[in-house]
DNA sequence: TCGTCGTACCCGACATAGTG
DNA sequence: CACTATGTCGGGTACGACGA
């Protein structure tokens, strides 16, 4: 009994498209056969195969995937999640995870940030992703066990955060954060300061995006130091930023080695500093932190906590993959420790 | 038994026909 | 008009038939 839908007269309006039926017809096979040759999958003879594929190629056939992902349930589409895109980590970690994806055979689908799981889950669903890769989405773990069995979605984090119920991997810049402090302190910087944000409170919440703060504080602690906050004001545009940083430069002095949050900041500062006639790094030493690559064309060159993370995302795309092959497998979570880059041009003694 | 190929049916969202 | 049932779209899968 042939299947009814079959035999239909295309809805007017509808431009008619090629499908496999129209090659498989064409090239006097079934469509299984005809898909088969196409997809290069299963028995098909190979003087059958080049037969469908010329006709394919006559006809100017490409394969709907609209209708692949209604047989497979597979779009081929990996949603990416991460904060907003006009900070420049975001663009770097979208743009390695999309080199990394597209080298796959998958298209990346870009999800604007959200905080909530239950948003990621909607968001997910909508844009029919195959998997999801969520950068810096910290604070979710909680919830994340509860509702990992509605997601549908496999999701791997990439985070400085740990995420013990899911895949993730980790950037740790502990490690570098307390050997930068221990260099400016050593080259006798008389204030050091840390710039974010925020408004300076946060570590005392054990806010998992500024652990780099934690540890700053820890340090400078250990060390007898005292603690100094600047603001980078996330809310204001560039030039906003660099006119507040620099009157805050004006009114207080500047510290003689600062310690940022993100690469973005470092810059904000480098040219405020510059503004006020500091040399970088004989007065005031820069710490930057993301590694961005932009950050090489400085000159004099910032001194940088680099985080690998052209390997975290490579590393990232490896587990997705691997949980989207078999969601069975166990947890995948890896720490990547992020080794201090102190250019070679710096030359503070 | 193996290589090759075809039929029936499925997927999900939306459109459309049928019914009260 | 409101609601329900069925059709439609295109390609993949499960399963089985066929011939050498």
């Amino acid at each position: 009994m042939a299947n009814p839908s079959r035999n239909v007269v295309p809805k007017s309006g509808r431009p008619k498209t090629v499908t496999l039926e129209d090659v498989a017809k064409h090239a006097g096979v079934g469509t299984m056969t005809a898909s088969r040759a196409i997809k290069g999958t299963g028995y098909v003879a190979a003087a059958t195969k080049e037969k469908v594929l010329r006709s394919a190629d006559a006809l100017n056939y490409t394969t709907n995937f609209a209708a692949r992902s209604l047989a497979t349930g597979k779009t081929g589409i990996i949603a990416v999640m991460c904060g907003p895109l006009n900070e420049l980590h975001h663009v770097n970690v979208v743009h390695l995870l999309e080199t990394e994806i597209n080298k796959s055979g998958y298209q990346m689908r870009l999800l604007h940030t959200k905080t909530d799981l239950k948003e990621i889950m909607h968001a997910t669903r909508a844009t029919s992703a195959d998997g999801v890769l969520a950068y810096g989405v910290q604070d979710l773990s909680d919830e994340f066990e509860f509702l990992n069995s509605k997601l549908l979605q496999h999701c791997v984090f990439i985070d400085t955060y740990e995420h013990p119920g899911a895949d993730y991997v980790r950037i740790d810049l502990r490690g570098a954060v307390e050997e930068a402090v221990t260099l400016m302190l050593s080259s006798g910087r008389p204030r050091i300061a840390y710039a974010g944000y925020s408004n300076g409170v946060s570590y005392q919440e054990g806010s998992a995006v500024e652990d780099r703060l934690i540890t700053f504080v820890a340090s400078m602690q250990r060390a007898g130091r005292e603690i100094e906050y600047i603001n980078a004001w996330r809310d204001l545009p560039y030039t906003g930023r660099i006119q507040a940083l620099r009157r805050y430069f004006e009114e207080n002095g500047c510290p003689g080695g600062i310690l940022c949050l993100h690469d973005e900041i470092a810059t904000l500062i480098y040219r405020a500093l510059r503004d006020c006639g500091r040399r970088i790094p004989e007065d005031t030493l820069l710490v930057g932190c993301d590694g961005l690559p932009f950050m090489e064309c400085y000159d004099p060159p910032l001194s940088v906590v680099a985080q690998p993370m052209a390997e975290v995302c490579a590393t990232a795309w490896q587990f997705l993959k691997a949980r989207m092959a078999d969601s069975r497998i166990p947890l995948q979570q890896k720490t990547f420790e992020a080794p201090l880059i102190v250019r070679e041009s710096l030359n503070f003694d």
